[in-house]
DNA sequence: TCCCAGAGTTCCTTGAGGGAACCCTAGCAG
DNA sequence: CTGCTAGGGTTCCCTCAAGGAACTCTGGGA
């Protein structure tokens, strides 16, 4: 949890930090993603504190980012992505372009994803919704909106 | 800075994390994106604390994410996107889309973005770079790329 | 000469992250 | 029916970063 409170603010970049901005979140959604969903797993793979973990699950959980499921009749639980959740992993792929582009360094890509439609590796781009067309930060004009501050 | 460092991971997202992944990097870009550029707008929009922000500017210049350039004889300084900083901006759209999506409310969104091909308000989606068609969480394989830790 | 504004720096206090140890709940083996 | 084990957490303490307010430094301008 931040010290100062995010959630707020009129502006959906600070109200979506609110939910996944704090320090791990983004690479336990990255674990869920690729299918390591139970506690021991995410622990050992990024070497969090227990205690953080369990911090951060649950508030992914309130939020409704993750789902906490049983899986055993003793109590064990995993955690999968809710649409919501599932919405999220944009972020994480934008994140991973960003990332190859200017931090792979020599060694590559991590990760590479093969796109279901054509069958060939590929990387993401932003596009518009209503055109089709690219869509970067120099395409757009920003106007307030109707839940808008001011 | 995280306590933990999440440089060294053979992670995209977590090299990303590392430069941006601090508490009020994202709003600061933002307001760089929207036009506020010297430090005491800053402070004063965001309210954050002048040391945090300090180090913030800092760790983003060095970075090369922003650039610091004087804008008088004076010693005044005014902060810059530079192209990596940018291509960062991708990243924001798509927060603010996730959170338009599902925190706005009823208030709807606090801000718009007219698409410069078409004239129109729209959204940003994500799409393949090789055939265009959209490109999500579950249309994708995830493989282990060149610079993968295994 | 004094005042002012922008852009930081310094200092103190509080509370979140790291880490290790501990606990609780089934199953199962003897 | 006792003890062992594994998953999934709590608890505790320590350190260091975020908040916040006060202070500094630089170069105009009145």
């Amino acid at each position: 949890m931040q010290r100062t409170d995010f959630s707020k603010m009129a502006c959906s970049i600070a109200r979506t930090l609110d939910v996944i901005g704090e320090p791990w979140s983004p690479l336990i959604l990255r674990d869920v993603w690729v299918g390591m969903s139970r506690f021991e797993q995410l622990q050992a793979d990024l070497g969090i504190s227990r205690k953080v973990l369990t911090e951060r699950l649950n508030h992914l959980v309130e939020h409704g980012v993750l789902e906490r499921r049983p899986y055993d009749n003793r109590p064990r639980y995993e955690y999968v992505l809710t649409p919501k959740g599932t919405d999220l992993v944009d972020l994480l792929m934008v994140m991973v372009g960003w990332g190859d582009k200017y931090l792979a360094g020599e060694a590559g890509p991590p990760v590479l994803y093969r796109h279901h439609a054509c069958g060939e590796i590929a990387t993401a781009e932003l596009c518009c919704a209503n055109c089709g067309k690219p869509m970067h930060a120099k395409d757009v004009d920003v106007l307030p909106g109707p839940g808008s501050a001011v």
